[in-house]
DNA sequence: CCAAAAGTGTTAGGAGTACACCCATGG
DNA sequence: CCATGGGTGTACTCCTAACACTTTTGG
């Protein structure tokens, strides 16, 4: 039934985390050609019993050894010749890590692995930088008008360092007052009877409470700053 | 380099269009199994020297003979088994039409083809209604905070269309008055020397204007109402 | 003259934005 | 004591939402 030489399908991810306040992306080092040596976003062919989204779930895994992340499908890329090979269609994910999981699995390939801040990576191969920066586009966006920065700090984080995030992100600065109150008035941050303490005042910790969040999810959040 | 059986990759197309003030989708019956005689979205093969959008152009154009119109890519679905012949992916697009251009082309193939009311059609095979749904929402969403919705309406229309097109699409009731204020703050919409005259008093039509369109593109516009 | 749709303003409440100072701690 | 980040309130503007009547035409 399919047409002749069906192409091949693979998936993309392009993996976010912050680390000292700036966002950063994963990015691996190809081992063999095309583009040996230069740097690409991590990926992989599909498997045949697994769906697309599990396909990017274990790319991640084995990238990262994290699980349980927010991930989100982005768009899919098949234009031809975007790889040499021949006609690739890559469904391209993005996945956001809390800054408390970064560390990178033992890699069982030849492949290094790296954390690099967007606003300064290496030139990357293929067409992964146009991938990249649709994500950061569709990662602003999200930031806007839902509450997926959170999916970025640990469990327990300052205002301090969520305001970052979302001035990392959105690549402005954010008024401090305004922020705090918009916060305080969507009602999903539960204080907890901990202070962080580093140069300067110590700062409450806050969680995230999902079972208010929950509540809200189906009216529908907006989450302009 | 591809992995063992690589899947087939198709375009799908949940084209819309307004008919006498409702969201209507484009749909074929099967002339083949599986499901054949059951009503599904079109589609088809890409093919080997084509992007994914001039395949989804393709097939727009084939089955209703359309082009020029808005088209965006929905999502790609590749659940295995979301086909019963094999793994078969599928980058879905949706397309607008104007409601004055929606006559369906001579076909050259055996299927039947016909425009159904969203709210009321008929059982889709695969998961096409998972796919409908899914168009449904985004187009929903991508009306409250961009202009697609003046895609499915002619060239020449009055504001009472407009509303008629959101709050078909929308699925509540809006104020008039709100709305044309909107509008006109807006500032989009360009009077022309002419009245729609029927049942009742006559409408004044008018243009949208790509010229004040673009200013505001980059400005970024909100829509809600 | 009646049915049908077009057209038109005001008000009250909520959200966004701009803005400056004091507080608690570690070094 | 000083550097560092934490923490707080007010005033103005703008957008949204609610709301009802008159106008113009065709039949």
């Amino acid at each position: 039934m399919p047409a002749a030489k069906p192409p091949a399908v693979t998936v993309d991810l392009v993996v976010f985390t912050i680390r000292d306040r700036q966002l950063h992306v994963l990015l691996v080092q190809r081992g063999i050609p095309p583009f040996e040596g230069q740097w690409v976003l991590p990926g992989g062919f599909i498997r045949e019993e697994e769906t697309l989204e599990q396909a990017a779930q274990r790319e991640l895994d084995e990238e990262t050894g994290v699980r349980d992340v927010y991930l989100e499908q982005l768009f899919t890329f098949g234009d031809p010749g975007r790889d040499p090979r021949g006609r690739v269609v890559t469904v391209a994910y993005y996945a956001l890590i809390a800054s408390d999981q970064t560390p990178l699995v033992a890699r069982t390939d030849a492949r290094a692995a790296q954390w690099s801040p967007v606003a300064n990576h290496p030139p990357l191969a293929f067409d992964h930088e146009h991938i990249l920066s649709y994500a950061v586009e569709r990662l602003r966006n999200k930031l806007e008008y839902t509450t997926v920065g959170f999916q970025l700090l640990p469990r327990r984080f300052t205002l301090g360092e969520l305001q970052a995030v979302y001035e990392a992100i959105l690549g402005r600065p954010l008024d401090k007052r305004n922020f705090r109150r918009k916060l305080a008035l969507l009602g999903i941050l539960e204080p907890v009877k901990e202070h962080r303490r580093e140069r300067g005042r110590p700062a409450q910790l806050f969680e995230f409470s999902a079972r208010k969040f929950t509540k809200l999810k189906d009216v529908g959040i907006i989450f302009p700053f």
